[in-house]
DNA sequence: ACAAGTTGTTCACGCCTGTTTCACGCGCGG
DNA sequence: CCGCGCGTGAAACAGGCGTGAACAACTTGT
């Protein structure tokens, strides 16, 4: 690689989260995550199209490159997986959103998930 | 994703709501609505006829694919579930409208509750 | 090649959310 | 004051999703 593919590196900014696909790494501010290469490749999916909602089809395409199977759980549980370590390295924030019924959506936010409720005292 | 593609997706501005069929999502002021499937397609019919008044008949039409039975309410319940989810995201404000005998009718207008009401205990 | 640890996949249980329906009471209009 | 339309909370039901764990596949060290 040159030095113009170094300066074409994807950095994908997610609130606390900085990620580097070229790199193979995740990092919570700046402390890097230890991420399986599928938790990678989802968490890099998912940031690509932060604050948009994901489909398990689209998700599934996306991180295992074919088509998702009907009654295949794969995209829940490797949500579940990183949800859990992201809860461990930055505790208090919510970053991976459930909507029912469509998909999974990345968006960096504190744990008071009560959508929109602000104290603008 | 090509620019073509892009230009053909449809957006429905409603005050601070911006509503993205093709994406299942509907944001208040930039922030991600929770909102489930029926709500969801409930606020987009609306918006697509913004400042229109709008028949339940019409509105279970469009939202549930067929006709309405006498006495279901089922309309009610869920303009009632979308006012409470849009006044918790966007306090101050009034979405939907009751129009006595007729319908609904979806507009912003900030919420003028110091119109003549007193508890009179 | 074998063992041990790690990662990926599949499965089943049950909670939790969404949907439908019902009932009660208030308010609007006549 | 009366009647019906509407607001509202909640029960009942269905199914999507969270979750732990078992099992398989892969990697690493000796």
């Amino acid at each position: 690689m040159s030095a113009a593919a170094e300066s074409q590196r994807e950095v994908l900014q997610v609130g606390p989260l900085t990620i580097l696909p070229d790199e193979n790494l995740a990092r919570a501010s700046g402390r890097a995550l230890m991420l399986s290469s599928r938790e990678l490749r989802l968490l890099i999916e998912l940031a690509r199209r932060a604050d948009r909602i994901m489909s398990r089809e689209q998700l599934y395409s996306l991180v295992w490159g074919r088509e998702l199977r009907a009654g295949d759980r794969s995209v829940d549980v490797y949500v579940r997986k990183l949800r859990v370590k992201l809860e461990s390295a930055l505790p208090g924030w919510c970053f991976i959103h459930t909507h029912f019924g469509f998909g999974y959506r990345l968006a960096p936010e504190p744990s008071q998930h009560d959508n929109g409720r602000f104290t603008t005292d």
